[in-house]
Formats: structure tokens, C-alpha cells, sequence
DNA sequence: TTAAAATACTTAGCATGCTAACTAATTTGA
DNA sequence: TCAAATTAGTTAGCATGCTAAGTATTTTAA
């Protein structure tokens, strides 16, 4: 990595320095969760579905990961393949899906959750719960910036 | 946006969270610019090639931007046939391909320029310059440890 | 009450990152 | 000095985000 360090690139390249973080962070739990079979978007995906409770919609899913829908259908249906949830039909709305894990996925959820815990630390080691939260907030004020500029307006 | 804030789910999502910072940000600087007919790997590779000098090999773009030599190829491929850049062989060492702007290309790097530096204030409202730098360090950081849970050591 | 709008989801295909494996040129060192 | 290693760049193809456009179902409203 010869590249400059943020501060000094602020002008230059903001977009690519988030990427840059954002692939280093997914590789980074990607290859803690390898041994899991897990890639980001699927252990992602099972987190929020656990988050917001079996039986949740595919649509909650993908609001809750700030994803699209189809981004969403392609990792929910590796993980149906997987054997690790099920999606049923709602028997009152036919036009959604309700997502639960199966026996092996809640299994595999329960390791899961080990790992992450495990890793987070290692992750945010050397900087403080203070320096965390400003980070936090910045990037929420980014974002906001960011989608008011693309005339995506934000609702909240 | 129905999605919590970050501080929220830093426990659940940060990886996806950083995505999406990224995505927003890319796509408010991609229609800020698009009337130049710039797509962020285009835009933040010109800005590069100008940071480092024309001259410049397409290694160093490369390393400038943190990006695999692989998905620059690509993008100077189109730079090039949109007349924005020439790459000629260098004489010394014919493995080398040296970037040049051309007249065009120059034209169109001072209108990016004018065009980022605006939309630079839109997008940091807000933030101070304090919050800012925190936020810049605390990416560095994170990336480090990112990078060193992956195993690719950081060489700096 | 029923035609139009909205909602949940899928499919198809693009954009932009990546790795693996290749060529060609240069450098190294036995 | 010349075979092996390194370096710059390319090509092919995967991963994961997206939009556009389709289906099926439900809701709305004239």
C-alpha cells in the first residue's frame, strides 16, 4: 500500500478511500467467516434476518441492509440453496416471502455470531468508543450529504 | 432510507455500512459529473494521473488509487478510446506505458476540477474540519487492521 | 365493482472491484 | 552469459452492487 493517507487525499479521492476501507473490512471478516462457508452478503444477510426476527420479509431485509431487492434475491436464494433458512409464502400476502432458518442455519448462526464478536475486536482495536462514535455519526452526515446530492431524497 | 444509523448496527454491519457510505458518495460525485461524461473510476483516475504527473506509469495510477492493475486496465481502456489520455511505451523500458493527457483530455481535467472542488463543499457540510480529520485517521486505522486481519501485510 | 396504482419479488444484464493465469521485457545471480 | 526471477501490463471470468422491466398479488378509488 503506497497510497496517501486519507487526510491528505480528502480532495482527490474521498470515493475511492471508502471503497478501499469498505473491501479491506469485508476481506478482512470474509476470511474469519471462510471456514463457516460464509461470504459477506450472506453473513450479513443472516444477521439482520436474526436482527429483525424470523419470519421477517425479504423487503425488511434489504431496507435493513440498505441494499436493493434483487441484490437481495441472489443472496437469499445461495443461502436456500445452502440449507441454511426457508422462505414460505405468507398465506395472508401471497406476494411476500417470509424468511426463517432451518435447524443447520441457526447451527450455523449461533457460530457465527462467535466469530463476529471474536473479530470485532481485532477490527476497531486502537480507536476508542469516542473516536467510534464520530465516525459513526460523520459517515451517517455523509451519507445524507451524499443521497441529497443525487436527488435521492432521504426520508427520517 | 429506513435504515438505523450507524452507531446502531456497528455491531452488526459495519462492512455493509461502509458500502453504502461508498455507493452514495459515488453516485452524488457520478451526477454531479456525468454531464462531463465521467464515471467515478474514470474521474478519480484522471485525478490521479494529474496528481502524479503526466508521465506517470500505469502501476503508479495503480498504487495512487489502491486499486488492482486488473480493474485500472480497464478504465484507462475507455479513457483512451474517448481521446481523454494517450499511453505510450516507454523507450527505456518497453514494458512500461506512460500517460499522457491530451489536449481534449486536458480541457476536460479543468472543468473536473472546477466541477469537484464545488459539489467537495456540498458533500462535507457539516462536518467540521475536526470531525473530519477524526474521521480520516479513524478510516487509516481501521483499514490497517482490516488488512493485517487478512493477512496482506500493510508496507505503507 | 372493477380498472388503475402500488407492492413484493424475480430475471436479465451492466459496472467495477477482484484473482488467476498469461505475455513480454528487464533484472539478477550462479 | 544466460536461465530464472521479477516486473508491467493484459485477458478472462467471478462477486456483488445496481437499474430496468417483468409477474403476481393486493389495495385504492371512480
Amino acid at each position: 500500500m503506497s497510497t496517501l493517507p486519507f487526510h491528505e487525499t480528502l480532495d482527490l479521492s474521498l470515493c475511492g478511500q471508502l471503497g478501499r476501507v469498505h473491501r479491506a473490512c469485508r476481506e478482512a471478516v470474509s476470511v474469519a467467516v471462510a471456514p463457516l462457508g460464509f461470504t459477506q452478503p450472506r453473513w450479513t444477510a443472516m444477521m439482520h434476518i436474526h436482527h429483525l426476527g424470523e419470519g421477517c420479509t425479504q423487503h425488511q431485509v434489504a431496507n435493513s441492509l440498505g441494499i436493493e431487492m434483487p441484490s437481495l434475491t441472489r443472496t437469499l436464494k445461495q443461502l436456500e440453496q445452502s440449507d441454511i433458512i426457508v422462505r414460505n409464502v405468507d398465506s395472508q400476502d401471497k406476494r411476500c416471502r417470509r424468511i426463517y432458518f432451518t435447524e443447520q442455519g441457526l447451527a450455523d448462526l449461533a457460530r457465527l455470531k462467535q466469530r463476529i464478536s471474536e473479530i470485532k475486536e481485532l477490527l476497531y482495536h486502537g480507536l476508542s468508543d469516542e473516536q467510534l462514535n464520530i465516525i459513526a455519526h460523520g459517515l451517517v452526515q455523509l451519507e445524507e450529504n451524499a443521497l441529497k446530492l443525487a436527488h435521492k431524497e432521504v426520508s427520517l
